[in-house]
DNA sequence: TTGGAATGTCAACAAGACTGACGTAAAATA
DNA sequence: TATTTTACGTCAGTCTTGTTGACATTCCAA
């Protein structure tokens, strides 16, 4: 029998360590979430307006349907939340023109404005966590979210990471 | 001008670094709930039943005071969901002996059947992802969340971890 | 005995997700 | 060229989960 596989102990790997990861990601999204969400209260915008601008910004020109994949969200829902960003003029919409089926998307000034005021107040959070709590925890961290994402949605991280 | 405060490096601080935490708390959470979410669409149940479950569990015998504040909705919120759960007989309530306002909620049988189903999913991927980065990441993991919770939710879930 | 706390419940509403169906334009392909 | 597929938008309807506000009940404690 062999509890030690590698001469380290697997004290880990218990169901309250488990169950403690759990709570924490659930206390944590709450924390992670909870500054943005503020924010977007002022503009009656909601979390779904975020993630949307989060991912426009990050990958300018990207179409609809990629979003989507990165969103995983029905096209229907997305619409109505691109609509109103369009509405609103904090995205334009650009017809391809290499194919001119396709919509590409970008921030205006003003949906980078926002954009910007977001994610400073969620990276802020952000921060002081990694700040107080150092490097080698970070790395950790980041290890533990990716090996917890869906293989499909990992590979999206990771595209997103090297581009 | 010090760069590099104790000897270390702060590249863990830039903004991308920050943003690919963010962005990794994004994708992780969906495969956090990915499992169970698949389960409770069989028996016509949402994350919310999923969570009052789980902490029913946890804390058996809680009231719905003490319940509400750790799950951070309205009353109205979470009543909706006990009733279905006390309706399907996942869930009894005992009516406090010592301040009989309190209604004090449990896990039937039938419940605890459910959420160790639920539980044990949830945590498969879990324990996969910890195996596979090993326990120092772990910890770094559980380090950056708690510090990311907003302070009383900290403070909850010390609770929950040494009781 | 009265005030306030704990709880439940009704109603109305909104965000944000879903499915299904349909339409249009453009590209790809047979 | 004709047909099919793709990309996108939209209308309609539904569901879950959250919200506020109002009101009733029970009952502890001052």
């Amino acid at each position: 029998m062999q509890n030690d596989r590698t001469g380290e102990s697997l004290l880990f790997l218990t169901d309250e360590q488990l169950r403690q990861g759990i709570e924490a990601m659930f206390f944590a999204y709450r924390g992670f979430t909870a500054d943005p969400d503020r924010i977007l209260e002022k503009y009656n915008y909601g979390r779904a307006h975020h993630r949307a601008m989060h991912f426009i910004n990050r990958v300018p020109g990207t179409n609809v349907n990629n979003l989507l994949k990165i969103l995983g969200v029905t096209k229907q829902s997305l619409n109505r939340v691109l609509r109103t960003l369009i509405q609103d003029e904090l995205v334009t919409l650009k017809i391809g023109t290499k194919d001119r089926r396709e919509r590409h998307l970008y921030l205006t000034d003003k949906g980078k404005s926002l954009e910007k005021q977001l994610s400073t107040a969620q990276s802020h959070r952000m921060r002081e966590a990694y700040r107080r709590v150092g490097p080698d925890a970070v790395t950790g961290f980041k290890q533990v979210l990716e090996a917890m994402m869906d293989p499909k949605l990992q590979v999206t991280y990771k595209k997103l990471r090297s581009s």
